[in-house]
DNA sequence: ATTGCCGTTTTGAACGTTCAACACGACGCA
DNA sequence: TGCGTCGTGTTGAACGTTCAAAACGGCAAT
């Protein structure tokens, strides 16, 4: 159906390698011969055939990624935005994502070696890693290469990407402060040893560091309902903050939603930037989730140099100042 | 590096091919035969490679799917659903998908055609697919077989599956009506003769059948600051609607903040489940997204049997009712 | 004229799988 | 005894590509 490099060879009068060579080490080739060639592959609508590619190269070209089920609480964009990063990376190397699915860290391990035994996928991308994460040795034991994004203390042989969640959080909080906030107040996940820690950590630190009494630290699941409970929390406080720094928008949310139900004022600083934020006028901590993507694929494709074993990158996020910490 | 069909073959003491055919055609070797080879397998850890499969049968079991760029204002989940369930469907036919990017329709359509020329996809699913479409008539000319996800007006010859968007704004005006609502507005997008018509429909012909008068039609961009503006314009109606179905969760969550910012009452029903509804604890029409990627790889990997050249399935969505709607 | 070398092109082989055809012994039947 | 058939297992070939090695003609140096 689809014409081979034999066509094209029968074609322009030449034999199969001569057009190989065309394609792969053009300065072998005679200019005239390789325009007649090229002429061939053209009028053919020549494409080389990937499988014989990969079968000959051992290489498939293609990089796993195991799509999680989709969370109803979350709000969405930032995977979006990291898958869509990947795929965009790899499109300038030629390679490809395959998609697969798997019901638990163990199930996207064991999907991943299959995927690896069977010569589809070369490597594997790991996304939302977190502290005591099975998954990093079981791919290791598996003999699968990977990158992760995100860090989980055993972060020794292979390459990585974060950001930098605590840089986040202390711009969100020296902002609230140059803004005139004196008691500015965390909400957050109960401690996980990961980016909950790190997110508390900007905030606990810049406050320290900018002399501020740091103001009351509450911790609950990431959910709008529980944002609207510690927001009212925060409210009923003896000595109320002013402001508050929360670990993602969905707790922002929720603290938006008991601010305006009665009518009080608090400044809300939330955090990945979801189409929420911008649909609440809610500022938030925007995550290089782009750069995260093309770095990855970078230190998959680029074997590391000799004298950087491991790449690893933190990025810097960056904040989205809107209403939701301006307007008085 | 890996073990082959002639590993096992030999650790077996048989030949490559019933090692074959104990994996494709079982009956066809002896019992106590295919016992010792499903033995050197299993202790070989042998996976048939994909590559050589899919180069002798020219499938490379895969399906291509195009991402497209985050759009800012989607409140998202949707397509995340929607890709989880095409991955999720191609697993039990051992199919998987290939992400690839590109920044317009054209740029899809020919990045198709590529992979499927290189082998790299069997066939392609597409994805929101408006009147006037281009895509579908490319990709007959390009000679790949797709499904649709969505119809054009011109759906001859593919596949397509859709959802009853007029369904499921006929179910939220029902509900309106139910809850003693007798002026009910819409909000949504100006004509286009696509999805934003058959949702417009789908209320004004309730509204018909109901008896009811129709309340305003608004039309705007899908944004949130349209939806607050549209609803600023149904409160100050002289005859002000008690009611409005929108044609989006986006253009619902604009509605929702004019409304409480005003302090004012309209029940509000939005489309399509965001988990930003559930934020807003906002009424919303849920499509059914995952039977839909099922029913699309189904129809792309079972041939349409003869007597039904097209295979196409209109599904039905769901209302899901939550606070905005109900509480008085 | 012989030798060696260079630029260019060709042929052989291999990646791992499965279809097609064939080999082989056992068995039933004429 | 001879022939066809069945169940089981084997070998040859092909999918399309590229690496490795060899072939070829031209050219310069000996």
């Amino acid at each position: 159906m689809q014409p081979t490099v034999e066509d094209v060879a029968k074609a322009a009068g030449v034999s199969r390698q001569t057009v190989s060579n065309v394609l792969n080490a053009p300065e072998r080739v005679r200019p005239e011969t390789r325009e007649r060639v090229e002429a061939a592959i053209d009028q053919l609508g020549y494409r080389p055939n990937r499988l014989a590619q990969g079968l000959r190269a051992s290489s498939s070209r293609m990089i796993g990624y195991r799509l999680e089920p989709v969370h109803p609480h979350a709000l969405g964009s930032i995977h979006d935005r990291f898958l869509h990063a990947l795929a965009d990376a790899g499109r300038a190397e030629d390679h490809h994502l395959l998609l697969y699915t798997a019901d638990d860290a163990e199930g996207e391990v064991a999907g991943a070696v299959a995927l690896h035994k069977a010569g589809a996928i070369d490597a594997l991308v790991l996304y939302g890693l977190h502290v005591g994460d099975p998954r990093p040795a079981a791919l290791r034991a598996g003999r699968v290469p990977f990158a992760a994004f995100g860090r989980t203390g055993d972060d020794g042989g292979h390459p990585w990407v974060d950001v930098d969640n605590a840089a986040g959080t202390a711009a969100a909080t020296r902002h609230l402060a140059e803004a005139g906030h004196r008691r500015i107040a965390f909400a957050g996940w109960p401690p996980d040893g990961g980016v909950g820690d790190r997110r508390a950590e900007g905030w606990r630190d810049t406050c320290a560091e900018l002399g501020l009494p740091p103001g009351p630290d509450l911790r609950g699941e990431d959910s709008l309902a529980v944002g609207a409970a510690l927001a009212a929390r925060l409210l009923d406080d003896p000595d109320p903050p002013t402001a508050v720094v929360t670990a993602t928008d969905t707790l922002a949310a929720g603290v938006l939603r008991t601010v305006h139900g009665r009518g009080a004022r608090l400044a809300v600083v939330g955090f990945d930037d979801t189409p929420t934020a911008s649909a609440l006028d809610l500022s938030s901590v925007r995550q290089p989730i782009e750069a995260a993507g093309h770095a990855m694929i970078a230190a998959l494709l680029k074997p590391p140099a000799a004298g950087d074993p491991t790449p690893a990158r933190l990025l810097p996020p960056e904040l989205i100042v809107r209403g939701s910490s301006t307007s008085p």
